[in-house]
DNA sequence: CTATATCGGAACAACCCTGTTGCGTTCCGG
DNA sequence: CCGGAACGCAACAGGGTTGTTCCGATATAG
């Protein structure tokens, strides 16, 4: 798979996926343009072997309190948005998902969703333990929590991104509110 | 300016900043092949006018209360990511930093710092008349406000958020927290 | 009215990317 | 040992984009 980890290369630095051109990904991967052809009938298809590979499965969550499962669930997140090829891809992947609809479809369908459908199962056990207040929208909570880190993802500066403090920091800001006692 | 408007329909229809033609541009626009290399001597040079086309000046806040200011920014801001030719030139523009470095220099001058030093105020404003905590990082506080919408804008799906409610939303939630009293 | 500037149309060579085909080579299993 | 499968190399035609140039039409200003 010296392809996918070439085209993670070029995209990490800059390449679009429309505009990455088959001769670069064979020329960056030592690989004859030919055997590309071979494997791959479209550049569609190689791609979707791509979004395979940096989709690692999520851990489950099960900690005494909801609280500590979103910090360590955002932690997660970090670190998932810290990976720079991994990041630059999706960051790619979203910039033209009109042009590759079915990338897109499947990018929601496997990473996004599952994503969001374990927040929100943290979320409402948090609310059903008393924790987390009842009257909020669960997915505004959510969007709350991750959207700080996704904007740093989409605007290319998630670098200095701590796992362990930025997900604390979050957590306790956004269950404790900026209001003044 | 036909050719701005034509970069941002393109733009917003699905192209790429790198993968744009002159070509597709002077077609679109109406506008002759020869008469946009007699405008502008690069591509590049082009997207700096589009950039300042799109590049309107923030109105000034200055309500009775911190809160009700960062409502009234938060809904301007949902205003400006509503507007699919604007939001789609920056999502295209953020994708392609690497290769329009001059362009991605301007576009955090001349816009995210400005909408970022207002919120930077108006939050540094409620501090100091005790309607929000001072043991928050104002930086981190801004982040929380402004990243739902930004990873909206960024996932392509700021369709449904309304300027209004979605600000009130994301104010009330930021400030009185989740966590169960 | 006229002269200058601006524009559109067309053509040009040079380059890059895409699919595809053909052929020689290398590697691995039976 | 041998044969098939996978690979690399080269070439091809076709299409697109880029700068640039030349020329004719048009409009604008003096």
């Amino acid at each position: 798979m010296a392809a996918v980890d070439a085209v993670l290369d070029l995209v990490s630095a800059g390449a679009t996926l429309s505009g990455l051109s088959l001769v670069m990904i064979a020329e960056h991967a030592g690989v004859s343009r030919n055997s590309l052809y071979r494997r791959w009938k479209t550049k569609d298809a190689l791609y979707l072997d791509v979004l395979d590979a940096i989709n690692k499965p999520l851990p489950v969550f099960d900690g005494p309190t909801a609280r500590q499962d979103i910090t360590a669930q955002l932690a997660i997140l970090i670190l998932r948005t810290l990976d720079a090829r991994a990041g630059s891809m999706l960051r790619a992947l979203l910039a033209e998902a009109g042009a590759f609809p079915e990338l897109h479809r499947r990018y929601f369908e496997e990473i996004v969703t599952p994503r969001r459908e374990v927040m929100y199962g943290i979320i409402r056990r948090g609310m059903a333990a008393g924790e987390i207040r009842t009257d909020v929208d669960v997915a505004l909570v959510n969007e709350l929590l991750v959207g700080p880190i996704l904007a740093r993802l989409g605007s290319g500066n998630a670098d200095n991104l701590d796992p362990d403090k930025t997900s604390r920091q979050l957590t306790d800001l956004v269950f404790e509110g900026i209001a003044a006692p």
